[in-house]
DNA sequence: TATCAATTTCAGAAGAATTGAAGTGAGCGC
DNA sequence: GCGCTCACTTCAATTCTTCTGAAATTGATA
């Protein structure tokens, strides 16, 4: 069997010119490889170079050095490949978050995270935390950000922050002067407007207070623009509401139940790729840091 | 160091599902495919099947199928093509004769030269003597077959066959009613017509003869119509008149000197390509027996 | 023709791959 | 839930390959 190793050899020789340099180059004795020239011709069926001295080729030594040139570049470059996307230097990641985390906190840890990466290509969707746990679950997205839930099947969960819930309303709103984190009970009365994150919100007096509630608005920029408007309050995770808004007031919430967990989806039974596995390692290192930085804590 | 032959075994492993019936497919143990495995992912530096039963691959191990695939075939290609250069099953050929030879003896002779070797390129250049030494020690033609001559520099001489002179002369004229071989004096008095073959005689009598002529012609056809019009005699080697013209008539010489030596031509230097050297050791064994049977003896 | 350097040859040494047996662990039926 | 089975891994011994260093050979050069 002819090893791409012989070949080495032999077009290290036939660049040479000569085996002892050839030697010295391969890190061989020159008796070394003049064996593996021997051999090498026995088994290509004929002589690769006009006389001993190697310094000129024969037509076989010629098409042998140009195809085997080839061959060699091409199993490195391979090789380097298959290294590359093994150190997840290269390879594609495609990460589903919610809105908050994506706006929030991804930019800076992407940028990091790709600093060192620079051939690693991004998609990231930015989508509500239902439709993340189905894109990791299909296999669309390759790791997943997005809040706690019943941990069904095939996705699995993996904290990185928690957040708590914070009353929006404007800054001319009543409550604004309380002074003290705000209560459930000092909301009896007000217009609660309801959204894709507060709905999580197990307290059972805030489950009254939202029941009572007509408006349901999912997208927070619409969200804002209507606490702003005056139609009502609404509840919302801290790291949404972390761009200050003109004209709108965050305030505490007494209870300290009242926070979602934020965490990476993935894949139960498939292995991350290698670029999803350095992201997810990243990502659990970095992105705690980043909130508590954001949400000032 | 990643091999090319642990490529080989992943990619069946791979492609098998298990180790066993990989194992079995390249002739090794259980084991030795389990160690050349660990050692493949070890340098590669990540795994390359989900669990360890190798059904399922990991990314990294999917692009390892592809990528080693493609490696592997393209490897076993190039070999391929290295041995069929070596046992001269392709290559180009690029021969140089002799109009008499390239047209009584070439034909039969390349084609079973070729019946074994259909991939073989073969160039024919029909030229004469002169030429052919110089397509030879230029390199543009690989072989050459031509007349001897004084072996200068880096061309050799190898005999093929030796080839009597004959008088060619219209079948009416009087010297056709010899019925014994022409002898140089019958000739006295004959207007001869000189060509480039016979103007290496060396005997005597014939230069005598020689330098009272007043035409030369070097094409065989324009030569054999000069003489059938009736403008005189010639001298021809047998195997340029081998097929029978109308109206002329080929006559044996007394002078048995009177031959030229055929052989093959080609540069010392330089060793003959695979295909060459095969074509060199068939022309020796095959053009003797053809060239006799040519001629009749 | 003698000399010198390059190459080849050879036997022993070093190193790598392979084997067979024992061990581990996941999946499956009882 | 227990133990069986099958697939894979690990380990130490063995075998096979490749390498080395010394000596012999070869070819070029003076």
């Amino acid at each position: 069997m002819i090893k791409l190793e012989a070949l080495r050899v032999f077009v290290t020789v036939a660049e040479s010119g000569n085996i002892k340099d050839a030697a010295d180059a391969v890190g061989r004795t020159a008796s070394a490889v003049s064996m593996t020239l021997k051999q090498l011709e026995d088994e290509i069926g004929g002589p690769l170079f006009q006389t001993d001295r190697k310094n000129s080729l024969t037509a076989l030594g010629n098409l042998m050095l140009d195809l085997g040139r080839e061959q060699i570049r091409s199993f490195d470059k391979s090789v380097s490949i298959m290294r590359a996307f093994a150190h997840s230097r290269i390879g594609s990641l495609s990460i589903a978050s919610v809105p908050s985390v994506a706006t929030n906190v991804l930019p800076p840890i992407l940028q990091r995270f790709l600093q060192t990466r620079p051939q690693v290509q991004v998609e990231l969707f930015d989508i509500d935390s239902a439709q993340v746990r189905r894109m990791v679950e299909s296999g669309v997205a390759d790791i997943g950000i997005a809040g706690e839930s019943r941990t069904g099947g095939a996705v699995e969960f993996t904290p990185l922050f928690s957040d708590r819930f914070k009353l929006l309303c404007k800054d001319d709103h009543d409550l604004c002067r309380l002074e003290r984190p705000v209560k459930w009970s000092d909301l009896n009365g007000a217009t609660l407007i309801r959204n894709g994150a507060s709905d999580r919100i197990e307290a059972a007096d805030y489950k009254q207070l939202s029941a009572l509630s007509l408006i349901t608005v999912y997208n927070v920029t619409s969200l804002v623009a209507m606490v702003k408007a005056g139609l009502g309050l609404t509840i919302l995770p801290s790291l949404t509401m972390h761009d200050a808004h003109e004209g709108v007031a965050a305030l505490d919430l007494a209870d300290a139940t009242a926070s979602r967990r934020v965490g990476l989806v993935e894949r139960r039974d498939v292995p991350p790729s290698p670029v999803a596995a350095a992201f997810r390692a990243f990502a659990l290192k970095e992105i705690p840091a980043i909130v508590a930085e954001r949400l000032g804590t």
